[in-house]
RNA sequence: GGCGGUGUAGCUCAGCCGGUUAGAGCAUACGGCUCAUAUCCGUAGUGUCCGGGGUUCAAGUCCCUGCACCGCCA
């Protein structure tokens, strides 16, 4: 059994959803889907992040507790996923149960083997980003960098993590694993960071309530990315791999993708490899850092007030309308633009025009032409067309490992304007079903046409599942997200040949899959 | 300031180890079809491949340099 573990970042709930939300969700959910298809055991993790002084604030100024805030926010997103159809098998919350005790256990273990050390820190600190700082990374005035607010000078005692103990181990890993950071100039940024050397991190604060305890020392609070970090274990189960009841646990473990945004980069591909590296583990087997999203051409922001709801597109043009356009617009990794233009022209002319078309005249033809029965055996298939389905479905894997899904639909939608290429060819309108061997061909040609729908709606089920779905309805044939199911590229053409050996009929009525966007 | 990257058709980009008339999608113009969501198909393009210098029989592709933009670190 092949194992695929893939995660997004847990989403810190001081604020509600965005489309930089989605998108990392999207991608692990697209990732997730092609990999159960396959054949893989799959894992697919997200959640939300809720402990940390911005909550504990939040909570105050709305005169709530913390937990309520996080309670009212995480629902949030679980309903964004749900509209996005996104498949997690977990949503993880960090005030769940089981991640509080994953969290103590690995903070009394490094304690425990002496990797985790009490110590005092004096320096620097911006409280509101929770950040240590040196002196020499101020800014004029004494400000954060990130943030540009006055940093404080303090004193105070604090858990540290070592570091630069493990340096060298992770320098090494980096350097021996070369799909380990995606895409490779992230790689070349995180090393160039690694090599300048570690400064050993303080995991802990004494100057809020609102986070997990340290373990035997209650004046302390664990410091939220060391907490957040963590989520990834505990949603394998460690505890019970920890009592030897978690056969999975490593099998998972060593088959982990994270997902992450840029700027999350340096907690995943340095903090993160080296507190396993501390407990004894492994390290992810990939990390992909995707770009962000402007909004016509401007870095999204609440006083620009150009942040997008994605729910709100989601209304009006469906899921899968938005789940194409994040994963085509993108090449991954590279920072992308929403704007109005090119999210109408990838629907227009991509789902409306050749996709949503295309199944339309496919399905019109049938009806019209072959009683709404798709030809058996008895008829013949393109070769040709169908061979360039095999060639696609062949490089798919590999392709997925890189995350190359813009370049996958520029050839799905490659495949697709084949077969409208084919169709208008063969023009099938203009033969005539009383001539035996226009008879033929007509038939050849729509059980081609049917036979290829299959394969798109089996291509583009990772990237749009509801319109992969409306397809196989319309074709009279069950969902590829049937529990249990799955497909290996690799068998698909016997699969079909076995599928459409004895010919059915489709479904009597068929909806439009995308209607076009219209100007007023 | 240190390290790294990018600069190619109107737009977004692809061009691996240097080698025939530099490509794709979208947008534009014209033509064809009518099964289809006024959809589909075909044809036509346009480019000082950022500027300058160099290596080579041959450079968008390698080297140096200048400019512009971006990322990471400080």
């Amino acid at each position: 059994m092949k194992y695929f573990y893939v995660t997004t970042p847990i989403y810190y709930v001081n604020d509600k959803p965005h489309v930089g939300h989605a998108y990392s969700t999207v991608i692990a959910d697209c990732a997730a889907r092609f990999k159960r298809l396959s054949g893989y055991k799959v894992f697919f993790q997200t959640g939300t992040d809720e402990h940390g002084l911005k909550i504990e604030k939040e909570a105050d100024a709305r005169g709530i507790a913390p937990k309520e805030l996080a309670d009212s926010m995480h629902i949030k997103f679980k309903e964004l996923f749900s509209d996005l159809n996104i498949s997690y098998d977990r949503f993880i919350r960090t005030t769940d149960a089981d991640h509080v005790q994953t969290v103590r256990t690995a903070f009394e273990k490094l304690l425990k083997n002496g990797d985790i050390y009490l110590s005092e820190y004096e320096g620097w600190y911006c409280t509101p980003c929770e950040t240590f700082l040196t002196e020499k990374s101020l800014s004029e005035g004494g400000k954060c960098p990130q943030c540009g607010r006055p940093a404080s000078k303090v004193k105070e005692e604090s858990y540290f993590l070592k570091l630069d103990k493990y340096e060298k181990k992770l320098l090494d890993f980096i350097e021996n694993n070369s799909g380990f950071i995606k895409p490779e100039f992230r790689k070349n940024e995180v090393l160039s960071f690694v090599k300048e050397g570690l400064k050993n991190l303080s995991i802990s604060r004494t100057s809020f309530k609102w986070g997990i305890p340290v373990p035997g020392d209650d004046n302390h609070v664990i410091y939220v990315w060391f907490d957040a970090l963590l989520n990834y274990l505990t949603g394998l189960g460690h505890e019970t791999y920890l009592e030897g009841r978690n056969p999975d646990f490593e099998r998972f473990l060593e088959s982990t993708n994270h997902i992450v945004g840029k700027d999350i980069l340096k907690f995943h591909a340095v903090y993160w490899p080296i507190m396993l590296f501390a407990l004894g583990l492994r390290p992810p087997k990939t990390i992909l850092a995707h770009g962000w999203w402007l909004m016509d051409g401007a870095k999204m922001s609440k006083s620009l007030g150009n942040v997008i709801d994605p729910k709100v597109i989601v209304e009006k043009f469906g899921a899968d309308a938005l789940r194409y356009f994040l994963l085509s617009e993108i090449t991954i990794g590279l920072d992308g633009d929403f704007n109005t233009g090119s999210f109408t022209v990838r629907y227009n002319s991509g789902l409306a025009n050749d996709l949503g078309n295309l199944v339309s005249r496919t399905a019109a033809m049938l009806r019209k032409y072959a009683d709404g029965k798709i030809p058996g055996k008895n008829a013949g298939e393109d070769a040709a067309v169908l061979n360039e389905a095999l060639v696609l479905l062949n490089g798919l894997g590999e392709r997925y490992d890189r995350y190359d899904f813009a370049k996958i639909l520029e050839d799905i939608f490659r495949f697709i304007n084949i077969l409208n290429k084919y169709i208008n060819d063969s023009a099938p309108w203009k033969l005539n079903i009383n001539e035996p061997e226009d008879r033929s061909n007509l038939f050849k040609i729509l059980k081609t046409a049917a036979v290829s729908i299959y394969y798109i709606s089996y291509f583009i089920y990772p990237f749009m599942p509801e319109t992969s779905g409306k397809i196989n309805n319309m074709l009279n044939i069950k969902p590829f997200d049937l529990p249990g199911f799955s497909l290996d590229p690799g068998d698909a053409a016997d699969y079909c040949e076995k599928l459409f050996k004895n010919g059915f009929s489709i479904a009597e009525k068929s909806e439009i899959l995308f209607p076009r966007i219209k100007f007023e």
